[in-house]
DNA sequence: TTGTAAGCGTTATCAA
DNA sequence: TTGATAACGCTTACAA
């Protein structure tokens, strides 16, 4: 009977050393409480709830090179898009024993290396990101740990693994279509931390415009995303292009800064200026008129995210590595 | 000289083995370059380059239950107010080489249970919490742990370790009477979620309307706050107390919705209903009136939170075991 | 039903 | 400057 006694958290050498037991027996019953005797079995519970003894994974995935849990990488904790993308995933991956862990990257290729080597570190079973442009080094090291990796919310041109999202290019394209049939000429784009997404939907938008014979606009800055900078970008838009009668903008923050900037100024929408935002966040149906918005299913592209990760960690072959998710344009009342 | 050719990921005897060394003098390199020969350094440089190595931090978690890492468990991940926290907490954390793995508990606090189950099977070094009710079984894992703990957002009555937080109930109450020195006499208390926080604020709102000899009224509801929800209760308390002048509401999601609402249906804000949110987001800047709301300083808790932490876990002795920061009211035109 | 032994990958310690 | 050894806590495989 080895002796442990020095440290104050507990091990199952410490229970078994109570039971008068070895920590063998003790890791049977943690496992499955039936594999011991019944006797054995009440004694050990007993010490357990006395010792308030916490499995300690550690062990484990040094000797299996696995920890259960699953990295998730986001650009941004404060963004509610993510929110839902990661309740998506959580629905999935509970119901399948697997922990999450998340971190978040701020919207930076070097962040994120040093956001996966950490997540890698844990030794964590697969990996779900929220880009799908990568350092050199982070491809590299995705490749030696070879684990399922899923990226998600856009639809990679070369997918790392598998991928999930939806296509950002034709949403936009789809949305700004929209305006032009309702009418709107002089649309402008407005455009916030230029991060990949950004600049595909600035690709739709200038697809959609190019195609009507209109000139394309852009209102950017390189600012985070917020609803007061939506009321900034569209005092420079007017200013700018005093004769703009429609603003597509890249997120339902600045669009509903936008629009809420409108009334106090006396900008009729969608008369004078159609509004068309992008997420169709909640806000949108709280501001009046209600925002036309691209709504994108998150929580959807989470759980299908998980779903296929989950099914390449049991080792079965998937054959549809990228799947894309549809988008729709909800029916608001501003434009 | 071992052989380790088996599995996929690169070992620091995989590397030891292509230099001609042992694991020993990698490991040396790892930590530090310059305590291994100029040529030797060069060396395993180029092989851990071709081999993309990462780092293995599970053996050192094993030997020294120590990880580097410092848990946080928040209640939610689409509420701005914990990105902030992360934010403060994790400028600090970062100086001093620390990681962070964040959880959501979604404001329950079995949730936070196996959260932390989880977080401690990972062995973190201290942990950051956001709720100050918890389960039996949590104050006992937290107590066996023996890790510094910091309880954020509040100040707890019974702080398990280390706490950082504002007085919820002092910040209601100065912001009530406010209304009331506005000359608001028949306020209600918008509520949602029901959290520990929600009724700190209820209690500071009863306080102060009780003091002035008015009545306290409250609207609630135990779905999770949103800007529609904000409209919904607006018209519920319309309906059940048509003589109402004020709203003090939980928080700016609840403010917001309902400021909305209130222009749509001609309601003078704040000449015949002054309104008084909860945290002073970013969207309170752009509505029209802008909101008053309750300034809550939520990347210095962060901050200190973090702070102490590592204070603590530096061997230092804490003898400031609970910081309150102090709240201010932001001069809005919704009172 | 319970026990023994070996091993997972790293680092602290001591030795050369 | 580099190497050998043991240890961290658990689980797998085998044995009793």
């Amino acid at each position: 009977m080895e002796m442990t006694e020095k440290r104050n958290r507990a091990t199952l050498q410490d229970i078994a050393d109570r039971v008068g037991m070895t920590k063998m027996t003790v890791s049977r019953y943690m496992r499955n409480p039936e594999s011991v005797a019944p006797g054995t079995r009440d004694k050990i519970a007993a010490v357990i709830e006395q010792l308030g003894y916490i499995q300690n994974r550690v062990p484990a995935m040094l000797s299996k090179a696995s920890s259960k849990a699953i990295g998730i990488v986001l650009p941004s904790l404060s963004n509610q898009v993510f929110a839902h993308l990661v309740q998506g995933i959580e629905r999935v991956t509970q119901a399948h024993g697997y922990d999450i862990l998340i971190t978040h990257a701020g919207y930076s290729e070097q962040a994120e290396e040093e956001k996966i080597a950490s997540l890698l570190s844990y030794q964590v079973d697969g990996l779900i990101l929220t880009e799908t442009n990568h350092t050199p080094r982070t491809l590299q090291m995705l490749k030696t740990a070879a684990i399922p990796v899923v990226e998600t919310m856009e639809l990679p041109d070369t997918p790392i693994d598998m991928a999930v999202g939806l296509d950002h290019e034709q949403a936009a394209y789809d949305a700004v279509q929209a305006m032009i049939n309702k009418g709107k000429t002089q649309i402008v784009y407005l455009a916030a931390r230029l991060d990949t997404r950004t600049q595909l939907r600035r690709k739709g938008y200038e697809r959609a415009m190019k195609e009507a014979g209109l000139t394309p606009r852009c209102v950017a800055t390189e600012q985070h995303s917020s609803f007061s900078l939506g009321e900034t970008l569209l005092n420079q838009t007017l200013a700018r292009y005093p004769n703009c009668d429609g603003l597509f903008c890249t997120n339902d923050d600045l669009a509903v800064g936008a629009l809420l900037a409108c009334k106090e100024q006396g900008i009729g929408v969608p008369e004078a200026l159609g509004i068309v935002g992008y997420n169709a966040l909640d806000i949108g149906t709280v501001v009046s008129p209600r925002l036309t918005s691209v709504a994108t299913p998150r929580e959807l592209i989470g759980e299908r995210s998980a779903t296929l990760l989950i099914q390449a960690l049991s080792g079965e072959t998937i054959t549809e590595k990228v799947h894309a998710v549809a988008h729709t344009i909800t029916d608001g009342t501003s434009l």
